[in-house]
Order: C-alpha cells, then sequence, then structure tokens
DNA sequence: ATGGTTGTTTAACAA
C-alpha cells in the first residue's frame, strides 16, 4: 500500500474474503447515477456510503440503486441540500439517522452490519468562507457539529466494533492540503477545526486508515474544486473524505484507495471515491 | 487579485 491513487485504471480486485467499503461525495445524487453505476463496474463496493445526495426521500432514486445490487439500502435526505445514504449488498440493521446541533439537517445515518459492527455515515457541514464563528454562523456550525460529535464518542462506550466515513470537510493534516501555509486561514484547515477534529478522533480511539496505509508525508487527497480550470495539472487538492474505524477493525484493512481517475468522468463530482478493503 | 465552477431551483444559496 504505497500509492494512494494507484492503479489509475481503477482499484485491483477486493482481496478473498474482504469487504469492500467506499465512501463518495456524489454532489447530487439524481445526477451522477450514471457515474454511481460506472463505480459498480469498476469498483464492486459492498457497502456504499454516499454524502450530499441532494434529495428528499421520495425522490431518492431507490429502485434504480437497488436493480444495481444494493439490496440493503438507508436514505435520509431533504430538499437541495445535505442527504446521506448507505447501500449494501450485506444485510443493514438497526438503521437509523441522526440529528444534531438541534437541527433536522439530513448529515448522519447509521447502521448495523453483521458482526454487530456499527457503521456511521456522517457529512460535516462545510462551514462557509469566513473562519471566524463570531461573524460566520455556518462557521459556527460547523465547530458546534464537531464538537457535539467528539462529545458523543467521548462517552459512547468502547464496546464493539464501529466504522465512521464521510464527507468531514476537514483536512487535518499537513499533508492533507496542497499547500499547509496558504490554507491555514482557508475554511477546512484551520488549526481549530484540525484541533476539534483530532479530539472527535481520539475520543473514541478512532484510527484513520487513510493514513494507516499511506502515511505522512505522503500526500493524500480526495477533493479537487471546480473552480480550477485544470484540476490535475494544479492538483490543488485537500484531503476532505475519511474513513475512521476502531483499532480491531483498523488490523484487519487489507486494501485502501482512492479512485483519483473519477474526477475526470464525465459530469464528475468534486469529490472521488474513498476505497477501504476490510476482512470484515 | 477577493477571481473561479457546479447543483438545486429558477436568482439566491450552498459548496
Amino acid at each position: 500500500m504505497t500509492d494512494a491513487y494507484a492503479p489509475l485504471s481503477g482499484p485491483p480486485k477486493t482481496p478473498r474474503g474482504a469487504t469492500r467499503l467506499v465512501t463518495w461525495n456524489i454532489n447530487s445524487v439524481r445526477l451522477r447515477l450514471p457515474l454511481i453505476e460506472k463505480l459498480v463496474a469498476l469498483v464492486r463496493p459492498d457497502i456504499l456510503c454516499l454524502q450530499e445526495t441532494k434529495c428528499p426521500d421520495e425522490l431518492f432514486p431507490d429502485g434504480a440503486l437497488a436493480d444495481l445490487g444494493f439490496a440493503h439500502r438507508v436514505f435520509h435526505g431533504m430538499k437541495g441540500y445535505n442527504g446521506v445514504a448507505i447501500l449494501s449488498r450485506v444485510p443493514l440493521s438497526e438503521t437509523a439517522p441522526r440529528h444534531w446541533c438541534g437541527l433536522e439537517d439530513r448529515r448522519h445515518v447509521q447502521a448495523t452490519l453483521p458482526g454487530g459492527i456499527e457503521l456511521h455515515d456522517v457529512y460535516v457541514p462545510a462551514g462557509g468562507d469566513v473562519p471566524d464563528p463570531a461573524a460566520n454562523p455556518k462557521f459556527k456550525h460547523k465547530l458546534d457539529f464537531v464538537g457535539a460529535q467528539a462529545a458523543h464518542w467521548k462517552k459512547t462506550k468502547r464496546d464493539r466494533p464501529r466504522i465512521l466515513v464521510g464527507d468531514l470537510n476537514i483536512a487535518p493534516f499537513e499533508t492533507d492540503v496542497w499547500s499547509h501555509k496558504q490554507l491555514l486561514d482557508v475554511v477546512s484547515h484551520t488549526p481549530v477545526e484540525v484541533e476539534a477534529l483530532s479530539k472527535m478522533r481520539e475520543n473514541h480511539g478512532w484510527v484513520d486508515l487513510a493514513r494507516q496505509a499511506h502515511p505522512e508525508p505522503q500526500r493524500v487527497y480526495t477533493w479537487w474544486s471546480y473552480r480550477n480550470s485544470d484540476w490535475r495539472k494544479s492538483d490543488r487538492g485537500r484531503r476532505l473524505d475519511h474513513i475512521w474505524a476502531t483499532p480491531d477493525l483498523a488490523a484487519k484493512l487489507k486494501g485502501f484507495h482512492i479512485l483519483r481517475e473519477a474526477r475526470d468522468w464525465p459530469q464528475p463530482s468534486d469529490h472521488v471515491p474513498v476505497v477501504a478493503d476490510l476482512a470484515l
């Protein structure tokens, strides 16, 4: 596991006996249904966690996703914004939406996998442009959201295997962004956010699987802005999408891939799929 | 230098 992006023709086949888990900020599930089909053909996820579905539940393309082989689905969306979904070939139980900060935002859904593994699909607020919670309510919401999650994970007993995936909208390490210095004041990489996310991670002993597989100082990005004319040439990426696991599960990681090529698919999301193969 | 693009929903937001 040396090259986070290799090979460019798609990740290797899922190792024998492993379960392939993928997280992807899809930025409209309806618009990008063809890209999900492409992902399924190329990557064959056993479990696919989506964020930013931007789709109320009554309009969710449930039948089309069932036809792709995801016999088990839970989705939790709203009109226009947010929205998360877990699509799975393996049974899901105890499916439940979760709400934070007293809001009805659709930013978190959980399910239980066979073996009693708890899976959380999370979409952290982006936080707007101004990195000052006093001046920018969106940034305050982001800090409150991550703070509430940190408190929640601190009080949650470490009594079962867990996985947490999603667009956490924070790039915590220096090599998670194209320029640490130039992004210190840019929402997604400010010290106050990085500190909040570190607490959230450490409070439950979560292992950051990307960094287990591809330690610093290797640069690892999962998002490239739409606002670059040539994203590949400028390579101004950030690692916003994460897969965390409790240590017992982290020890079972067999492969980790970032599907960089998906950024060049027709009408792409600005995020690319992140893949973890786990011998569950 | 305060740009640039995309999606939802149709001009204003959110990212």
